[in-house]
DNA sequence: AGCACGCCGACT
DNA sequence: GTCGGCGTGCTC
């Protein structure tokens, strides 16, 4: 037995710590075991358990490990593999990645609590000093405080130190608690205090109510319920129906309880949603439905991955739902991954009715305690056979997994932006499907450019769906030329006649109209008021970012600098601004043409709460708004059937956001957007409004080319090596002295140049180019695609150990992102 | 991450 | 002269 344990902790430490196992836990504790071990001098953390053994460290005395939370491990093996795969992958930490896997309700935390010793009295040689006395006042009143509830009730600063000082005088106490989170939720039952074999008891019962009136009704009501009238039974019974039925207080209850004649008790229940929903089949496929799910098994055969692109409304969601029931028939399990923002209850409903309680859905909207009954479900195999999720949940502790699909898979929500681990779900489900020997399908009606390469290289299988459910048309676009509209006067606003006009003309039908319109526009980009003329960056074909305070223009992959140039150099025009008009702006102008329509908004700022969202979305499906304005959170997942005119409001914003990618997802939301105009009765229409008609990218906006899009995109990826051909990597500096960042930031660019030559960019400001009084650095480096991570890693590592002998990189923090959107 | 130790400026 | 500011390094 393993005298030893290497441990996990919750912390971006780049090594395992190894603590001693005593005795008593020998037998349970195993590898993916909680255990709180202690850690620096008085913090506790809940660690996991990577590794067993039985060698004593040489060089350090090792801590005892405090108590073992699981019995059994919460984590199955395989999961521990994939934690390091994303640790080494993205450049963080197996604790940063735990810190991201686990519900926090399986994390727990340790808490100070302090507490004044009643028996100290104030020596005189060593009097207390004020900040001492009026934290020993505050803390008199409590039994026992935490540090930070202390701090508040004290008024004052900093108080450890005080605290530290107080505890060498003996005038307090400290403990630490762990706080336990996940709590298991109980109900309350109600039952007979005896069995249905001394029923006769019940004759003397009733002549003993009989002046008690209430509890002769509790007690009818009771055994209504428990269905002894039908079969002489005497069931529990929820108390809060019971109470409800028999229409009493809570004191008439606890009245039969008294008299012993009810009993009382509480019994553990699960949050999940289990209210015998019973599954249903699924929807026959049409024909051309079915050909792509046998392409798909088809591709299965000698592909890991398939990458399955359907135009809008085609139904992948049933091809989906026929390849799920295949894969759970033979005992594995699914993982059905889905954006943020796509998970609604149009989606979430269509498969509960399917896969019944065999289903869960894992959403950061869920309350904790739910998250970890789900985890806990998998873990214990107890049923759940299929898992909705969105990013988080690939870290689910699956036994088998036989499908992975992503849906959307183009959606830049799958890339965790900020705390590290900053994985790309997609890709992570890619490696997560390979360790199960499971298959994954990439669904999307705009793939991502890297994906659709993969595809057309024969790394990835392919199958395509190119008609839509039930033949429905795809809409025509109409194009509206703000140029020459505003050159000509006759647009003054943010919304051409020409769409103004279909909106009237759809409203007066009864139909329903949605716009659109990027909340991005708040880019700092200026362009030509007149042509729509945007400054780009001659080296990266990106476009230049304004930065205010030098009256600058900068390019943010390579650094290019130059001046705002006075005129505009494609037309003339003199007037040369920032641009962008957001969504709340729309919804003003358009009230005013419309002022007898029900507008809504849906944005962030309208749906922080999922019921908020819910509730925008069931208004306008019951047409109680007929004006839907909104940024890209409505161009997924939702099928409307009445809408018949979409209005994208500027495509140029789209168009003219600094980044490389900003083609391919101008195309992408457009397209996205304009699938949601006529559904079902007739073919929609579409109003697109650029300065830019006759731009390549509207032509395939409007002839639906998404191949011609890809083919155009491709050439200018490889011209100024983006990916596909180039993997990125970021590096980030941060520091809170400008001067001592920029220095630091230049000379570790040349460093690193010396090793990475040409493929490293930058130093350049960020577009948050300071957050919370931190100054922020990018360095870009580009690897070509067919390069060892592994050696790239390497070497960025040993760059940044060389770094640290110079004494100003110290205080310089620096992080990674791989493969940023 | 957090916490302690250590070295410099605003007060008694 | 001290208190408290934050910079630096360590935690099994």
């Amino acid at each position: 037995m393993s005298q030893f344990a290497d441990v996990i902790l919750p912390l971006p430490l780049h090594k395992y710590y190894t603590y001693r196992i005593p005795a008593e836990l020998k037998e349970n504790l195993s590898t993916g075991s909680r255990v709180i071990v202690p850690f620096g001098r008085k913090k506790y953390y809940t660690a996991i358990v990577i590794f067993t053994h039985n060698h004593a460290p040489a060089d350090y005395e090792t801590k005892e490990i405090i108590s073992l939370l699981d019995n059994e491990p919460i984590l199955r093996r395989p999961q521990l593999k994939f934690w390091e795969w994303i640790a080494g992958y993205y450049f963080c930490s197996v604790g940063d990645v735990y810190k991201a896997a686990l519900p926090s309700g399986l994390k727990l935390e340790s808490e100070t609590l302090v507490s004044p010793n009643p028996d100290y009295e104030e020596n005189p040689d060593n009097r207390l000093i004020e900040r001492e006395s009026i934290l020993l006042d505050t803390l008199s009143k409590y039994p026992k405080i935490s540090v930070q509830d202390l701090e508040k009730e004290s008024g004052l600063r900093n108080i450890l130190p005080v605290i530290r000082t107080l505890l060498d005088k003996e005038a307090l106490f400290i403990t630490e608690q762990i706080k336990r989170k996940y709590r298991p939720k109980t109900e309350t039952y109600i039952k007979l205090a005896f069995g249905p074999e001394e029923q006769e008891k019940l004759r003397p019962i009733f002549e003993q109510l009989a002046p008690a009136k209430k509890q002769l009704k509790l007690l009818m009501a009771y055994l209504e319920l428990s269905s002894f009238m039908q079969r002489g039974q005497f069931k529990e019974v929820p108390r809060n129906t019971l109470l409800e039925r028999a229409d009493v207080s809570s004191s008439v209850l606890s009245g039969l309880i008294d008299k012993g004649i009810l009993i009382s008790y509480k019994r553990e229940i699960s949050r999940l949603d289990t209210s015998g929903r019973s599954a249903e089949p699924a929807h026959a496929l049409n024909t051309v439905q079915q050909k792509a799910l046998d392409q798909i098994f088809h591709s299965f055969k000698d592909k890991e991955v398939t990458l399955l692109h359907g135009v809008t409304s085609s139904g992948k969601t049933e091809i989906y739902i026929h390849l799920i029931q295949e894969v759970i028939q033979k005992g594995r399990q699914v993982l059905y991954l889905v954006p943020e923002i796509a998970l609604t209850t149009q989606l979430t409903t269509r498969l509960q009715r399917v896969f019944g309680d065999s289903l869960a859905i894992y959403h950061s909207k869920f309350t904790d305690n739910e998250r970890v009954e789900i985890w806990n479900n998998l873990l214990k195999d107890k049923g759940i056979r299929v898992i909705l999720g969105v990013r988080s949940s690939i870290f689910l502790p699956f036994r088998d997994l036989g499908l992975v699909i992503v849906d959307e898979e183009h959606e830049n929500t799958y890339k965790q932006q900020d705390p590290a681990p900053r994985y790309h779900a997609r890709n992570a489900a890619i490696v997560l499907a390979s360790m199960h020997g499971a298959k994954t399908l990439l669904g999307s009606a705009t793939p991502a450019l890297e994906s659709y390469y993969n595809a057309q290289q024969g790394k990835y299988g392919f199958v395509e769906l190119t008609s839509r459910f039930e033949d429905i048309q795809l809409p025509r676009i109409l194009v509206a030329n703000t140029q020459e509209l505003r050159r000509k006067k006759q647009m003054t606003g943010n919304i051409s006649p020409l769409l103004l006009d279909e909106a009237n003309q759809a409203l007066k039908r009864g139909e329903q109209v949605i716009l659109f319109q990027n909340r991005r526009g708040f880019a700092p980009v200026i362009e030509c008021k007149l042509c729509a003329w945007v400054p780009k960056c001659k080296y990266c074909d990106v476009t230049l970012t304004y930065h205010k305070r030098y009256h600058q223009l900068t390019c943010h992959y390579c650094g290019y600098t130059c001046e705002v140039p006075r005129q505009c150099p494609a037309c003339g025009h003199t007037e040369i601004d920032i641009r962008g008009f957001g969504t709340e702006r729309i919804e003003e102008d358009i009230a005013q043409y419309f002022p007898d329509y029900q507008i809504a908004r849906m944005d962030l700022d309208t749906t922080r709460t999922r019921k908020a969202y819910e509730q925008l979305i069931e208004d306008f499906e019951q047409h109680k708004t007929q004006i839907l304005v909104g940024t890209q959170m409505i161009t997924k997942g939702l099928d409307f059937d009445n809408v018949s005119v979409v209005g994208i409001l500027s495509a140029d914003t789209m168009m003219n956001f600094p980044d490389f990618r900003a083609h391919e997802r101008a195309f992408q939301l457009m397209a996205q957007v304009a699938g949601r105009a006529g559904r079902k009765k007739r073919q929609g229409t579409v109003i697109l409004q650029t300065a830019q008609p006759e731009h390549p990218l509207i032509q395939q906006v409007i002839n639906h080319d998404y191949a011609g899009m890809f083919h155009t995109q491709l050439k200018e990826r490889q011209q100024f090596s983006y990916p596909p051909f180039f993997r990125l990597i970021y590096i980030y500096l941060k520091h809170r002295d400008e001067t001592i960042l920029n220095s630091v930031a230049c000379s570790y660019a040349t460093r690193l140049r010396q090793v990475f030559a040409h493929r490293i960019l930058g130093p350049d400001l960020p577009p948050v180019a300071r957050i919370q009084s931190l100054y922020i650095r990018k360095i870009v480096l580009k690897v070509e695609n067919n390069a060892s991570m592994a050696k790239v890693r390497e070497l960025l590592y040993q760059a940044q150990d060389d770094m640290l002998k110079d004494e100003r990189f110290k205080s310089v923090t620096v992080y990674y992102d791989v493969d940023p959107m």
